[in-house]
DNA sequence: CAAATTACTTCGTGCCACGAACAATCACAA
DNA sequence: TTGTGATTGTTCGTGGCACGAAGTAATTTG
């Protein structure tokens, strides 16, 4: 059972873990994974749908929907733009904002229980190089 | 727009990263990801419904609609267990196999991409780390 | 002001995942 | 051998996710 596998692979693998923990995490706050991205986005800011729609990957018309389910739970609200009467800011209600942080501290403790294992210095190393890949192809969306 | 991210952070985006690489590429072969990931674990061998639904941890009842679908895509095939008549294994078909083969490819080739612009050394390191990563949590699945 | 653009929504479709309830089969023990 | 209890897989109902085409309202542009 010692087998090797290659980076891509690797990743694929790491991918589904974390996936599987995100969705675990969310259930326990009673989020989907979907709502919990969003609200991620949503931290401390409004967005409109445009834009949010941009950041999530998703077509408009399927954020419709999954804002309006945040809404109808309270995680979210929709607010008018002054400037431009079409457009709609989302933001996170209070309960929203606490549903991210209680997510949110979750995650962070179950994924870095995740790493705890590795050495300090491989785990630094591991880390700046995410840091470098994120950064490198996340320039696909840099403004 | 340096910023940088803790290891937690880090892993989230990445996955977030990969997540949408996983869903394009699986869109140019007509496939979903949760097709995707069924036939990657088929690859080569039939597998039971229980032991398949532990494997991409599903809940049995989601899956039978997976394969169904599947098998109606002419992707996979049930077959009769002749020790267990209560049992089915599923298997792909050579249609399968070659989608999940076209699949896999593209796949790998996009990742390696992604980590094409890091340096030989930090690149082996990173896949290394990754497979411990995988190895130490996985291990969670162990037989 | 008319036309093109932009922001968002609605609608219809298909897929995904869950849990509860169920039928068939198997394993084992009395 | 005959229960009894576990296991295998399915069905059904519910809710959520995501897409694309089409539509409405407001803004921008020529």
């Amino acid at each position: 059972m010692k087998e090797t596998v290659g980076a891509a692979s690797g990743l694929v693998r790491l991918t589904f873990l974390v996936q599987n923990l995100y969705a675990e995490v969310g259930r326990g706050c009673d989020l989907t994974a979907a709502q919990a991205q969003m609200l991620c986005t949503l931290a401390g800011r409004s967005v409109g749908m445009a834009e949010l729609s941009g950041l999530l990957c998703l077509e408009r018309s399927s954020l419709t929907g999954l804002v309006d389910r945040a809404q109808q739970r309270g995680l979210v609200v929709r607010e008018n733009d002054p400037h431009d009467r079409r457009a709609v800011k989302v933001t996170l209600t209070p309960e929203g904002s606490k549903a991210l942080h209680r997510f949110n501290d979750e995650l962070t403790e179950r994924l870095d229980k995740l790493l705890a294992d590795l050495p300090a210095t491989e785990r630094d190393r591991f880390a700046k190089t995410l840091n470098r890949v994120i950064a490198d192809s996340s320039a696909v969306f840099a403004d």
